[in-house]
DNA sequence: GGGGACACGACAATCGTTTGCCATCAATTG
DNA sequence: CAATTGATGGCAAACGATTGTCGTGTCCCC
């Protein structure tokens, strides 16, 4: 049983006694070429089991049908619902995605993207590394969607924590917590700044005092420093900087034996996959990750379209809400 | 800014003042040519800041050098640690990889597969949802390795969480439970099949006796439903099809105040994320997924290297271990 | 009935590599 | 010193599609 050499479009136009170009055209140009034949060329491509070489089509066309998405962390579970999004968006689309992790390095991100740019028709950054001058220049060398990322000139998807964290602070507020503190992530990290520029609008907004602790590392493993930290500040209240922290942060209070919410009320973002069932289960920012994922992907077809088109800034911006579990309670 | 042309190998070559195919072997043929003209040749590559067209070289040479991870949902943490497996390795042999959501569908597994093997070197399935034939045939037009699947005549990783099961018994057995469950995943799972098997095995070397109860669907929801059936079958003890289920699981039991491991001991399968911060924290069998993703690679890797070779069956088996937490005590 | 327009489909160039084959030249050997 | 060998690098033919250009046939309209 020796590999049976595949089918190529000669094969299916000398079949159906047309020239290739014929083909061709029968199978990607709708407006093109008389209804009667087409339909026979795709019938008999159809019962020759025809499927066009990839690699030919993207060298002849310049188009790769590929797109990529970049992500700090496969296993962060924080990117499930974009990837969940982009891969839904990008079959719809016909496109094939392929899944890269940068391990939240700058470095690899650009090597990665440079090295990659000619197989792909564009990218999706969720949650880039890069600087922006970075960003900028490999833009004008490959299509690119930002998302939870905002830099001048890329269309990008942001979902809007900050929104979310002025009503977590009202929900703190509301249950009687006057010292609130944030417990910051990475200062690198851009959805960090954002978060913590809203805490503190938020607290001034209600006249409370504002501190941070951190920064403290993406990983679940910085959640017992981060919980030390919190308790050593007396803060009756947290905000963390993402679930991943916060529930690291759960294990070690559980650890020090402190009642959450009864001495200390958490507060977490992303809504990751486990904030329901850690315990207590988390009091959270929900974001429709997966509809940022299938935004980006959009945004990024929109700058494929027309690609003369003048990368006219485009920028979604999604709304998160808090969900309430049991992590928050009375002073 | 406009877009400039891409540097070509023929830029290089002209630079040089060489042919194409001096710098095309230069660049990749390592036991031919001058190591002096190689060296002249590569430095200029980098100079032009020259990346190969993968796409041409593809279609030139019928290696696409991109592979692809097939898994049943993205999102189910269980993939976690196969997903980076694979990234780690495929990186590190230069291979690009693609992940493949199969939404837990046989057709569309194979469709996806059958529309891609030309532009993919070979793909790995991470449980399959194929017929034994469907696998066989495809086999035959794009190289295959399966994980947690064995099929005759395909390479295979398959972590062996049947012997894993047999620590589980013997754990619950030590601490008195004599009336031990199985909670079944669906009917048609392989892994499914292989672990009610240990178990079966396992009980009858302890002269227990063995139930089960299911099939239940895979995902965390359906943990409602077999708590109840459980709770129903007046077991002391179960063992659960995978962690995702048994999370579910014991979020039910806590709804229905039923102590965790009080009255019911809980045994999952995969460690996956969150089996640890659960409440509570949930005994379970952990396997080295990584390693099984990279030796999913390597496999593959042995059979396009070679593709003449017999395709001889080659399989990897690797061991689980019980990792003993908080859902079981005392029958 | 003749001319023009238009649709159809063929031809051939092109995309950027790889690779089999061959000419050339230097080195080694008898 | 001649002949064999081996290394080196150039030529050109693929690989399998897309797409600009152009001849041919059909149809319509005046």
């Amino acid at each position: 049983m020796t590999a049976p050499r595949p089918v190529t479009i000669n094969d299916v136009a000398a079949r159906a006694g047309v020239a290739p170009s014929t083909v061709s055209r029968a199978l990607s140009e709708p407006g093109r070429g008389n209804p009667a034949t087409r339909e026979r060329i795709r019938a008999i491509a159809r019962e020759l089991n025809y499927v066009p070489n990839s690699q030919a089509q993207a060298l002849s066309s310049g188009r790769t049908g590929t797109i990529a998405l970049l992500v700090s962390d496969v296993t962060n579970p924080f990117y499930f619902g974009i990837i969940r999004g982009t891969q839904q968006m990008s079959k719809a689309a016909g496109l094939a995605e392929v899944l890269i992790d940068t391990e939240d390095s700058p470095d690899l991100e650009g090597d990665m993207l440079r090295k990659m740019r000619r197989s792909l028709d564009g990218a999706i950054l969720a949650s880039s590394r890069l600087s922006e001058r970075a960003l900028i220049r490999l833009a004008g060398e490959i299509p690119l969607v930002t998302i939870n990322r905002n830099v001048r000139g890329l269309p990008s998807v942001v979902i809007d924590s900050p929104d979310g964290i002025a009503q977590a602070v009202e929900h703190l507020v509301s249950l009687g917590h006057r010292d609130i503190v944030y417990v910051s992530g990475p200062e690198t990290s851009w959805s960090n700044q954002a978060r913590w520029h809203a805490m503190r609008k938020a607290a001034a907004k209600h006249g409370l005092e504002f501190r941070r602790v951190g920064p403290f590392a993406r990983g679940r493993s910085s959640g017992t420093a981060a919980a030390d930290a919190v308790l050593n500040s007396g803060a009756t209240a947290c905000v963390v900087f993402n679930d991943l922290l916060a529930i690291g942060l759960l294990t070690r209070l559980a650890e020090r034996g402190v009642a959450v919410p009864g001495r200390l009320s958490v507060v977490g973002c992303d809504d990751i996959f486990g904030a329901d069932f850690c315990h207590p289960p988390l009091t959270t920012l929900s974001g429709p990750a997966e509809q940022a994922g299938r935004a980006a992907v959009s945004l990024l077809l929109g700058r494929l379209g027309d690609p003369r088109a003048p990368a006219a800034r485009r920028a979604v911006l999604l709304p998160t809400h808090l969900t309430v579990r049991e992590s928050t309670g009375p002073a």
